[in-house]
RNA sequence: GCGCCCGUAGCUCAAUUGGAUAGAGUACUUGACUACGAAUCAAGCGGUUAGAGGUUCGAGUCCUCUCGGGCGCACCA
């Protein structure tokens, strides 16, 4: 329903000209309280043009509106207040939310076109860490609501499967590792290992040369070397896997840092010849200082890549492979300068495309107040936090709901969906201080909340003796409802606009004041009454679950029908 | 030293991207399960938006400075 847009054509009928269509749509806005109306416009910019002051413009305009869809248009102050009328406005959202179902918000802006979202990327060799979590959660979230407006979408996992991470890797294996602690434990034992090699390396500057050593073996095809990393990859893989499906997260490509090994030469030699490759204290480079922009390095002194290099042969296959029209990079903010980098170097390559590319930045999981390093081995297993996370749904459903059939399955969704939406909920760009009893908090703004508030929506229609599927609502015109229908009505801008932010915590707040609004109206009108307006509110009802539903799952949490 | 981000209720965060009386959750106090699920609802308490200037009809939001915190800045990713 495009009432926005109808009560901008009507205003702009009344200024004749004075003010483009959509600057008008641009100015509406949504009045702070209710008792304001639903839609709000106001005069000030006006002012000037029509040489008159914003209150008198508001009067005139006031007078001069009327539309079906309108009960009232108010004057108050400079502001000109719209009233919708709320039977005929509520009918026609239920009975398009009916129809449409979980392609209610669904648009086609991004019809014909494709985006590839490179996300979640943990490091080989080193726990899955939160600040992945983060990474994981927002990207997958991101690629949902491209989907749901019309993209095609390549999920990409950027593996952190090569690097000088591995040249120290393979040196601490060699001086203090064991095969079969490493079979056992594979992440907790070779995190040891990276740990006891930082640890050592500052008291023995040797170790840093070794390490750089076995990387340029790695890379140049050692045999021994390349055993290794095999098998640290595949025992890595296998652990990420389970995360994975704890987080009900799958993805197109796996194709990680290794993958572009082979396609590096071709890297190097393009920068050649576009003259833009020099040296600088044995180093290749390109040089950025017309942007006062430190160089990106292409090659060490020994010749070997770094993951700017990787990025940028990563960058060109990705184009090649899948046309992209947008090209997102959810990596956290501490890499904003490597990312700009990366996209000028590609500018100055000569590319028109590197204009689509947008990094993504998220702020940081502080450990009291500062960022947790891996070196340091203070860093928080994330398989851990989620099944503590399971185990607390368990207890509250034994505690809760005994009864209920399938309770694993569903205390995997209660507690897996806590975990992301506490992620998911506030601004992507701000720190987050680690608290683990607010991941575990399954009351007030949090994901179970919202599930509960689903199953409970869900609860009273299978208690209906009404066959749903041949609703004939009438429209509702209560006090209670109708905050419900407003919220209803805004989801397909929230998610457009989640879009164009790229901000999951649009939906996760709005599903929150959905929810509030739909437990006061519960918990003030009886809704299986007997009465002429029950289809009325089982549309309602029905038409709550269906965006709670697909709220939650354009956040990647499920939505169970009982808990 | 240079660059970027942040500072809002005791705590965690919002605020329609410059609009009307700065709102939620949490904690604390109190009330509601013989009405459809109390993982809920209702009420109370809680603010010099770090500080000082400036821009304009209008600033938590934009500009400058100060204070406080975080993160980057060449061979890690």
């Amino acid at each position: 329903m495009e009432l926005k847009q109808t009560y901008a054509e009507e205003i702009a009928l009344e200024l004749n000209g004075l003010v483009e269509l959509d600057e008008i749509v641009n100015l509406i806005e949504q009045p702070k309280s209710d008792t304001q109306g639903d839609l709000a416009f106001p005069c000030f910019t006006l002012a000037k043009a029509a040489k008159k002051s914003p209150v008198n413009i508001a009067k005139e305009q006031a007078q001069a509106i009327s539309h079906p869809y309108f009960e009232k248009v108010v004057a108050e102050g400079p502001y000109v207040n719209c009233f919708y009328n709320k039977p005929d406005v509520s009918l026609v959202v239920m009975k398009e939310i009916l129809h449409k179902d979980a392609g209610y918000g669904s648009s086609e802006i991004g019809q014909t076109k494709t985006v590839t979202l490179d996300f979640s990327s943990p490091n080989i060799a080193k726990p899955f860490s939160m600040g992945h979590l983060r990474s994981t959660v927002i990207g997958n979230s991101l690629a949902n609501i491209s989907e749901k407006c019309g993209y095609k979408t390549i999920r990409i996992n950027h593996l952190g499967d090569w690097g000088t991470q591995f040249g120290k890797l393979i040196t601490a294996y060699k001086l203090w590792g064991n095969e079969q602690q490493v079979k056992e434990a594979p992440i907790s034992e070779l995190l040891k290992l990276y740990v006891k090699f930082h640890d050592e390396a500052e008291k023995n500057a040797e170790l840093a040369n070794e390490a750089r050593l076995w990387f340029k073996k790695l890379e140049d095809g050692n045999e021994e070397a390349q055993h290794l990393w095999k098998w640290f990859r595949e025992e890595s893989l296998q652990e990420f896997a389970k995360i994975y499906q704890l987080l009900d997260v799958e993805f197109d490509s796996y194709n990680g840092e290794a993958f572009y090994n082979d396609k590096m030469d071709e890297v190097v030699e393009l920068l050649v010849e576009k003259h833009l490759l020099i040296k600088s204290e044995g180093a290749d480079v390109v040089d950025l200082s017309d942007y006062s922009l430190p160089p990106l390095l292409i090659r060490k002194s020994d010749g070997a890549t770094l993951y700017g290099t990787r990025d940028l042969a990563a960058a060109l296959f990705r184009k090649r492979s899948y046309q992209f029209d947008q090209s997102f990079y959810v990596v956290g903010q501490e890499q904003t300068l490597h990312f700009k980098q990366l996209f000028l170097v590609l500018e100055k390559m000569g590319y028109e495309w590197p204009k689509d590319m947008v990094h993504v930045p998220f702020g940081f999981i502080l450990k009291d107040g500062k960022k947790m390093s891996t070196r340091k081995g203070g860093v928080i297993l994330l398989e851990q936090v989620i099944k503590e996370a399971i185990a607390l749904a368990e207890n509250n459903i034994a505690e809760k709901n005994p009864a209920l059939p399938d309770k694993e399955e569903v205390a995997k969704m209660v507690g897996v969906g806590a975990i992301i939406f506490h992620d998911l909920k506030n601004d992507r760009q701000s720190n987050i201080e680690f608290s683990l009893s607010d991941m575990l908090k399954f009351e007030g703004a949090t994901g179970p909340y919202v599930q509960y508030t689903h199953a409970r929506a869900r609860s009273i229609l299978s208690k209906s003796a009404i066959d749903l599927t041949l609703l004939n609502p009438a429209g509702l015109n209560d006090p209670y409802s109708w905050p419900i229908i407003k919220r209803l009505l805004a989801f397909p801008e929230v998610i457009s606009k989640s879009f164009d932010y790229a901000e999951p915590s649009q939906i996760a707040k709005y599903l929150i004041s959905l929810a509030q609004e739909f437990n006061t109206y519960y918990a003030h009108v009886k809704i299986l009454s007997e009465d002429i307006e029950l289809e009325g509110r089982l549309a309602l009802v029905q038409s709550v679950a269906i965006v709670l539903k697909e709220g939650l799952r354009l956040l990647g949490i499920k939505a169970p029908e009982r808990m």
